[in-house]
DNA sequence: GTGAAAGCGCTAACAG
DNA sequence: CTGTTAGCGCTTTCAC
């Protein structure tokens, strides 16, 4: 249909090589030829084949990315972060957003193979034989952001969940918090499942304090599981003081529950969240939460990316470990001692 | 790097032409070249290359997506849907997040072009001649998904949003308020800016109401700027009754200006928003807003574009309008006929 | 400075 | 049923 090459080397009357050497500004070309060529690009309203370029070179500048769930506030946060410093770099983007589901991520691991991919982003932390094999063969890098990659022969770039899990309990614990609710997410989830449990359990551990089974639940992140499970906790016959959740909608959903009901907080109870995402300031009380550092979350995802594009033999021996921080608003306030 | 589909010929010692046949599920192959052939496949851990497939056919099963601002809980959530139907059909999504930008917009489009996707679904709806040059002369079929394209060439799947602002205005009247304020977008923005104050506008005119000039006001649809012109109209020496948004996060914006100023909503002022995405059921009170069919709307803009691929011919003569309906929460109440 | 020609990995006549 | 071959649109030696 639209002009090629071919039509653009006759019409100026030149060889294609030469368009080639024009189009890719190289040097030793005569202003001349550039004219020439110039003038038929414009005539016949022509524009390269990214992808014959990209059969020849063996690269197609793209970035393939895997997203767990789009609607998801912190994915399409850390997705716009990416999108940002890709674009700037001229990389592009196939997205695939697999809403939970392995089948459709290995399907769409299996597209960004055949499209050639220079490289794949992945978000998504639960993985089956199926998806394990397909990183083993792989053609191209692969690199995990926001979540830990299966094994350390994979570069991930995230925070450190249980630290920052950790220390956020711990923080509860020093305002003078005991009763400490947990509301986690799936325990088979390495990175937000497991490590964000573990560090609220060893912080616990640390200070002494008996988790109350009655208190530790596990949702799947989103905000109607935080409302049902605060829901369930709040049928006991005595309340924690406080509650921590493994991701922010939780929080929020657990908040809702709570007002609904009449609760007022934090007065009556704290709730912490846990990602950083928008929603922290925008409900009412603003939230207090467990801050992922996400701008650089995809800043850097997408520039070891293209460092291991660049350079296939760039080795690393760590992860890229990026710094949490805990941003305190109006839903947390210290238990007094004497309470 | 990896094997072709001569390498696979030569280890399973047929032709390419079979390799490429059973690759393509034909018929007419032995089952003997068939074992033969998949072996080889299995034994090289082929895949075939969609992009010199994509150059043969002239082809890529690839939409470009042009998205306003991913970090955009309605854009999000609409790109999902889109992602979901667009999957199904076999589609693979090229994202452009062009956070406002004109120029990153026209540089996506021609990353598009280059890229020979197969054709362009756009959400954005500020165009400057070079754009709109560049869809005059694009070579594949473009559609404009949620908002209105710049001529009824452009087929646009998208609500009447000048009736759906009619419609809520007309509701907040027929509810006896009279002081209705409104907070919209750019004017130059003809869907979600101009059509949604002329709906607004052409209602209070309808019912012989004269808006109060102090009360309408403009922002960029953005939560902040809702906060911001909220807080204007509280400087006032008199207030609306209700403050009707352009959008769900300017209302939210301005719910919060109200609350964080002692207000209570719906008590002392009701508040709706325009877009019905998430938020609205997250914040408290719960946002009372003209919501859009957001599946439906990716499903069917999706629906269109591969109708429109597989039929160049297609002609409409007129655009694909969706319905939109009022979803009535907390955050709006009646006012009392003697008040 | 410029051009001819080979080839990236695939599909589709066409021939057998 | 199977194989030969000519491109799809581009880059890149290698000559001139």
């Amino acid at each position: 249909m639209g002009a090629s090459i071919k039509d653009v080397a006759r019409r100026a009357g030149v060889s294609v090589t030469s368009v080639s050497r024009v189009l890719n500004g190289e040097k030793y070309v005569s202003q001349e030829l550039l004219d020439k060529v110039n003038r038929a690009i414009e005539e016949l309203n022509y524009t390269p084949s990214h992808i014959a370029r990209s059969l020849k070179m063996q690269k197609t500048n793209t970035i393939g990315i895997i997203v767990p769930d789009l609607t998801s506030q912190f994915c399409s946060t850390i997705l716009s972060s990416i999108e940002e410093t890709a674009s700037a770099q001229g990389y592009n983007l196939l997205v695939g957003n697999i809403a939970e589901s392995m089948e459709k991520e290995l399907r769409y691991l299996r597209v960004f193979q055949n499209m050639r991919v220079d490289g794949i982003i992945v978000m998504h932390q639960k993985f089956n034989q199926d998806i394990l094999e397909f990183f083993e063969h792989a053609s191209m890098p692969i690199l995990f952001s926001s979540v830990k990659g299966p094994s350390s022969s994979y570069l991930s770039v995230l925070i450190d969940d249980y630290q920052a899990a950790f220390d956020a309990t711990e923080h509860l614990i020093s305002s003078g918090h005991e009763k400490i609710a947990f509301i986690g997410g799936d325990l088979a989830d390495i990175t937000s499942g497991f490590s964000r449990y573990n560090g609220y359990a060893e912080a616990m551990k640390k200070h002494g304090i008996e988790p109350d089974p009655r208190f530790v639940k596990f949702g799947d992140y989103k905000l109607p599981s935080g409302r049902r499970l605060m829901k369930e906790m709040l049928g006991e016959d005595e309340w924690p003081t406080v509650v921590f959740a493994a991701s922010d909608d939780m929080a929020v959903g657990a908040l809702n529950c709570a007002l609904d009901h009449g609760l007022k907080v934090p007065e009556d109870m704290s709730i912490m969240g846990f990602d950083g995402s928008l929603i922290t300031e925008v409900v009412r009380p603003a939230m207090t939460s467990m801050q992922q550092p996400v701008e650089e979350l995809g800043k850097k995802s997408v520039e070891y990316m293209h460092h291991m594009i660049v350079n296939p033999e760039f080795t690393f021996d760590s992860d890229i470990i990026l710094q949490h921080r805990l941003v305190e608003r109006e839903s947390c306030r210290p238990r007094l001692a004497h309470a």
